[in-house]
RNA sequence: GGAGAGAUGGCUGAGCGGUUGAAAGCACCGGUCUUGAAAACCGGCAAAGGGGCAACUCUUUCCUGGGUUCGAAUCCCAGUCUCUCCGCCA
């Protein structure tokens, strides 16, 4: 969310900097709601003061007046109330301003390249996609879980399910003793209040699955994403300077209706309504947003050159980057089958944009009290690096070889195959 | 599910109708002392919002939302959460 202090110090270029990013929101609305809520609070505290002083005069003959500016100041107060309540409805649909460094772009197709690594692999035969693979396998059953489900969900089994959650110890244990992030287990519910501190709530609603509770219980969602969980760890709280960096890792299902993304990838495990993810947060001081993007990035691409797999990382451009970051660097991994990189991580910074929703601050070293910069990133998906593995270390006969690195999490085993 | 107890500043914790934004302690910051540090002593230290170029000033906030009152952290009602005991399930 934005700080309508500074919004207000100038509002032309504040409109400016959001041309970049397509949003449906009446700025100019928001100017004038901020007006009109300003002189509101300004006949209030007046009301206010007057009222006080004539309780504290303890004046009995003032009590009359008092009550009846009680009467005149709760129709202001509701007003005001009201004015608030439309202005911050606006201000939490507005997505963060890009950082300059993010280039120009309406969608997918214009963001940059930054660097290219890992070797592409050469096959003498045509490349299999994933599900081919693990369906030929015997290890990846969609057809069941439509069956016990729905579609996009999908049954991982035998020595894939095992690849699965080897990933997940593999890259826990590099970002854990490597990169200095604290494991954590979290909760894979998340109230509305958290969700909206993170900016999945309120205009991202309908990419949510809720929980059907109890009627006149507090909502709740299953968190499309760890980072949702993490980065609310340090919600409403001033934290101290000196713990920062705060990094978080977990390793968590999450859960996404993909709504709008009908016949979008709908074969394979490429778009599910739940797979695992292992999420990076950091919380950090504001001013060192962009150095932690950095360093976060790296330890993502770092898990994909352990298991030496083929990558690309792009920036995206303005018109392709979330609600709310301010930089994004999506890192996408080669699949032979396709071939073409897909996304199998996205690093972004929020800036203070989520810490302003979330009420996360520090005091500064000349003790001011700011709005603390966050970080999330995936590092990595690893529904994705199961598909990445399959289908870059596919052979001939339809097995997989299993990546060295992830052997002494597999017994040992070198190699995925029927028998 | 039944019975109690509680929710106060970064933390611990007093206050139970009127200069209480809130005692005290810890933490933190500044100073004296010290070769340096520790200790001791002195001083400072909440957040949000409004007005002002600024010094500064005003308002709100003691879980949340209502109510009583000229006046509420303090009284009443509703809700949320936490803890303890019993039951139930793991």
């Amino acid at each position: 969310m934005h700080n309508l202090k500074e919004i207000r110090k100038d509002f032309e270029a504040f409109k400016k900097s959001l041309e970049k990013r397509s949003i449906d929101v009446d700025l100019n609305k928001l100017k004038n709601l901020d007006k009109e809520n300003r002189e509101l609070i300004q006949k209030k505290e007046k009301l206010e003061k007057e009222k006080k002083d004539i309780s504290k005069s303890k004046d009995k003959s003032l009590f009359a007046k008092s009550k009846e500016i009680s009467l005149f100041l709760e129709k202001i107060t509701d007003e005001q109330k009201s004015t608030k309540d439309d202005l911050e409805k606006i201000l939490s649909k507005i997505p963060n301003v890009p950082h300059k460094d993010v280039p120009m772009g309406k969608d997918e197709h214009d963001n940059v390249e930054v660097n290219k690594s890992g070797k592409i692999p050469n096959f003498d035969f045509i490349p299999k996609s994933h599900y081919e693979l693990g369906e030929n396998l015997g290890m990846l059953d969609f057809d069941l879980a439509t069956k016990t489900t729905g579609s996009r969900f999908v049954f991982v089994k035998n020595k894939l399910a095992m690849l699965e959650r080897a990933l997940s110890n593999f890259m826990l244990d590099i970002h854990t003793s490597k990169n200095g992030y604290e494991e954590i287990s979290p909760p894979l519910l998340a109230s509305e209040n958290t969700m909206f501190g993170t900016g999945q709530l309120p205009k991202f609603e309908n990419d949510q699955f809720e929980v059907k509770l109890e009627e006149g219980t507090d909502r709740k969602f299953l968190i499309p994403t760890a980072e949702v969980i993490l980065t609310n760890i340090v919600k409403d709280t001033i934290v101290d300077i000196k713990s920062l960096p705060l990094r978080f890792v977990a390793s968590t299902p999450c859960f996404r209706k993909e709504a709008g993304s009908y016949g979008k990838d709908t074969k394979g495990m490429i778009r599910q309504h739940q797979f695992y993810k292992v999420e990076l947060v950091s919380i950090v001081e504001q001013t060192k947003c962009l150095e932690e993007l950095e360093r976060m990035t790296n330890c993502a691409t770092n898990i994909l050159d352990l298991l030496e797999l083929p990558y690309r990382k792009m920036i995206l451009c303005t018109g392709d980057m979330g609600f709310s970051a301010e930089k994004t660097y999506d890192i996408e991994v080669w699949l032979p089958s396709e071939n073409k990189y897909r996304e199998i991580s996205s690093c972004s910074s929020c800036s203070t944009f989520q810490a302003i929703r979330m009420k996360t601050r520090y005091k500064s070293h000349d003790k001011e009290t700011v709005y603390a910069g966050t970080l999330n990133g995936s590092g990595l998906a690893v529904g994705r690096t199961l598909i990445a593995i399959l289908e870059n270390y596919q052979q001939k006969d339809g097995s997989v070889t299993v990546p060295k690195i992830l052997r002494p999490y597999m017994n040992n085993l070198e190699k995925i195959s029927l028998n």
